[in-house]
RNA sequence: GGGGAGAUACCCAAGCGGUCAAAGGGGGCAGGCUGUAAACCUGUUGGCGUAGCCUUCGGGGGUUCGAAUCCUCCUCUCCCCA
């Protein structure tokens, strides 16, 4: 249990820790404090899509901070939109999404909810499908809600303003998620809304709403959007540029190590579990030069792997990262390529479908262009693209670009 | 309802009868240099056991020895007018 000035100095970082706005804080204080009051835990919503499973270090952004809530006593009431997928939420896109079958929203969902726990207090969490209620809703209901919002303030979103001003098309559908994203914050009598920066707009129409129909309105928090590892945009699974939270300690530790350093800042104050003094003299010693960014990295990607994975996991993928890029040597474990003695001929296998059997090349032609550029080697030895059939052994090393390494295992097959 | 513009690979965008698996840029991947950083240089970026062949330029049909390019119908998008 905490004591009474730590539960003072959470409250601080709950409200300024990792937070770009929040409207308003004065309400959040006044709500906080009647809950106190009135031993009654706050409902701190979060929505999210089901379309791309994986969650990184992006959504954990928020999602910790849900945690945080919760570690005051809150619930935490996270909403999969399985209905709102199907939508597609337009925000930070310039193009309509596809929408997602049934099935594979489903799908998605069950990832979602075995990864969330990596974070999240499963005691003081509700997860909900808005398709609950979605699925309840007869037209005419839905013609009600909508007429609560005007077409010109729905427009006024900016990812709506920049499309309209590049003459792309924006569906009448896409316009009716902020409408949905509303009436959940209604259904699930939100106090708080949590979201990344972008979705100021969803969150404050779901305060709208709920005035309109009779509730209090919820206060809307925002996190900042994390930049991906590309250090161009932000992170998204469908771009390929995150740090997913389910990945392996080695994948986590060397996406890590390969963001641009002007990107440390940011990963530091939104990636780390840090105290916001230490991000501060980090920060600090990285901008006067007494710190080597290199080496304020390796200690973030040990912190970031052992929030996932633990100090022992962390530790190892460490030493590997060194062993591999320093020192030039194979990591202790690989993935293993199996082999069927049929797969060879004379002991020898064609490169190309060496490579793809190890997931390593989307197309013969593709695994063709890696060995003619020198990408591909065996024990060491590079692959020569005019002697494309390769003798192979057990416990042999292949090695395809920088960092990806699996080890050969031939099982005798004579079965046929 | 009327008039106009448009749809090309992951994205932007050129091409407007053969020399087009399709310029250029971005992005991705790979190589060099490094710290799996940045910057820079180079290569590569539809598929196929690959000096050859097959499929691709919104979709169908046609003209032609030959079509991303011409004709025709369809689908979709944007703009202006009502």
């Amino acid at each position: 249990m905490r004591g009474p000035m730590s539960v003072e100095l959470a409250l601080e970082e709950l409200l300024d820790s990792r937070v770009a706005d929040v409207f308003t804080k004065d309400e959040l204080r006044e709500k906080l404090a009647r809950s106190e009051r009135e031993r009654r835990p706050l409902r701190v919503k979060l929505g999210v899509d089901p379309t791309a499973p994986d969650i990184h270090l992006g959504h954990a952004v928020v999602l910790r901070k849900m945690r945080a809530f919760q570690d005051l006593g809150h619930t935490g009431v996270l909403i999969i939109g399985d209905y709102t997928a199907m939508v597609g939420d337009p925000s930070g896109k310039n193009k309509t999404r596809p929408q997602l079958s049934y099935d594979e929203i489903e799908q998605n969902a069950a990832t979602y909810k075995e990864q969330v726990f990596k974070i999240l207090d499963p005691e003081r969490t509700e997860i909900v499908l808005n398709g609950e209620w979605f699925r309840k809703l007869a037209f005419a209901d839905v013609l009600r809600l909508a007429s609560r919002f005007t077409v010109a303030r729905l427009l006024e979103r900016d990812d709506f303003e920049k499309r309209l001003a590049k003459q792309q098309p924006i569906s009448l559908h896409e316009v009716m998620y902020p409408v949905m994203q509303a009436y959940d914050s209604v259904m699930v009598r939100a106090d708080v809304e949590l979201g990344a920066t972008e979705q100021t707009f969803n969150i404050l129409m779901g305060r709208q709403l709920q005035e309109q129909m009779g509730q209090e309105r919820q206060i809307g928090l925002l996190v900042p959007i994390l930049t991906g590892i590309c250090g161009t945009v932000r992170m998204s699974k469908s771009i390929g540029n995150y740090i997913g939270i389910a990945e392996s300690p080695q994948e986590m530790f060397g996406k890590t190590m390969s963001i641009p350093d002007r990107l440390l800042a940011e990963y530091l104050r939104l990636a780390t579990d840090y105290r916001p003094d230490e991000v501060e003299r980090l920060e600090r010693a990285l901008a006067d030069g007494s710190a080597n960014p290199r080496d304020v990295k390796f200690q973030m990607a040990k912190r970031i792997v052992a929030m996932y994975h633990g100090e022992e996991s962390s530790e190892l993928a460490a030493s590997d990262f060194e062993r591999v890029f320093k020192r030039k040597e194979a990591p202790r474990e690989m993935p293993v390529i199996g082999l069927s003695s049929k797969d060879l001929k004379e002991g020898k296998i064609w490169i190309a479908k060496l490579l793809r059997l190890a997931n390593a090349a989307s197309s013969n032609s593709n695994a063709l262009g890696l060995v003619r550029q020198g990408a591909v080697s065996i024990d060491g030895a590079p692959v020569d693209a005019g002697r494309p059939d390769v003798a192979v052994k057990s416990g042999m090393t292949l090695k395809v670009g920088k960092r990806r390494f699996f080890r050969i295992e031939i099982t005798n097959d004579t079965s046929d």
